[in-house]
DNA sequence: CAGATATCGAGACAAGGTATCAAAACAGGC
DNA sequence: GCCTGTTTTGATACCTTGTCTCGATATCTG
């Protein structure tokens, strides 16, 4: 739960320092915003909490987080795009509350093996591919959020 | 291959016919447009192939095929949307070439099995699912298509 | 054929993002 | 701390993929 590590810095920082970018000001922000928000969310969201930073910087700084594996995108059911903190390192996939927009990793061996089967089924030669699960997750079923 | 049933009326427009919809000149257009296009297509190119047909109306008819199941919606690894044409009934999914765009479908009972095995995984009561497998295709492998 | 209703085309609007570009922020050497 | 070259930023225009509105048309039914 915790997204700060000894020295103070967000991961979400250290990530994108790993990758050799900077942390800067505009990207603090934008890492603090991401941080305190509980479930998902859009990019839009992070904009309206932080007008003094640019639209194009937040859609920028969101898409560095992604490429350094420390945000993950996923799609509600309807094709609405939500971000998350993405924890896990290796491969894995995620569910979505389609009544809040929690997300979760899961990374399911048994869904590694299916794609290996799939090789036989599938024409061509399996490059790569896109798993979604959707859920009422538990706080939402046991009524704690409407 | 061929999309024309014996009464010289394309499947897509008999789809929507028996959800109550009419066959109309700019849906004929759109339906025609699709079946001539040989592997996946975005709304964007019917656009162009057909100028006399109003943009929000081919918007309108690929939506309606889609509700009636004629027609299916996948995303390329980047997001971008394709369309292709839909001919298992049953439950299924589909691989994309990312090469060549083309769409098949594959109703992996394995799947469906590993679906249910991840109730046990996930938190929360899984409501849906969406799934694609990006390949690239026997004919690009061979170098039909670069 | 007439009337009721479904559909159409044009064009405005919306959501989610990317491209451009001059100005500001940064890191490192002195 | 100051200089200098490189990154990054914010404003804004633009793009893509659709949807909404609305007056004009087309389509079915009697």
């Amino acid at each position: 739960m915790d997204s700060q590590n000894g020295n103070g810095r967000s991961d979400l920082l250290l990530a994108i320092e790993d990758q050799g970018h900077r942390s800067t000001h505009a990207r603090r922000l934008v890492a603090e915003a991401i941080e305190a928000s509980a479930e998902s969310f859009t990019a839009e969201e992070i904009c309206e909490q932080l007008p003094s930073v640019g639209r194009a910087t937040v859609y920028r700084t969101l898409k560095l987080f992604l490429s350094a594996d420390a945000l993950c995108k996923v799609a509600l059911p309807d094709g609405a795009p939500r971000y998350a903190v993405d924890t896990g390192g290796r491969h894995h996939h995620h569910s979505i509350c389609t009544n809040c927009g929690a997300v979760n990793e899961f990374r399911a061996s048994t869904v590694e093996r299916v794609l290996r089967a799939l090789d036989r089924e599938v024409d061509g030669e399996i490059t790569g591919h896109r798993m979604e699960i959707f859920v009422r997750c538990d706080k939402c079923l046991s009524g704690a959020v409407q």
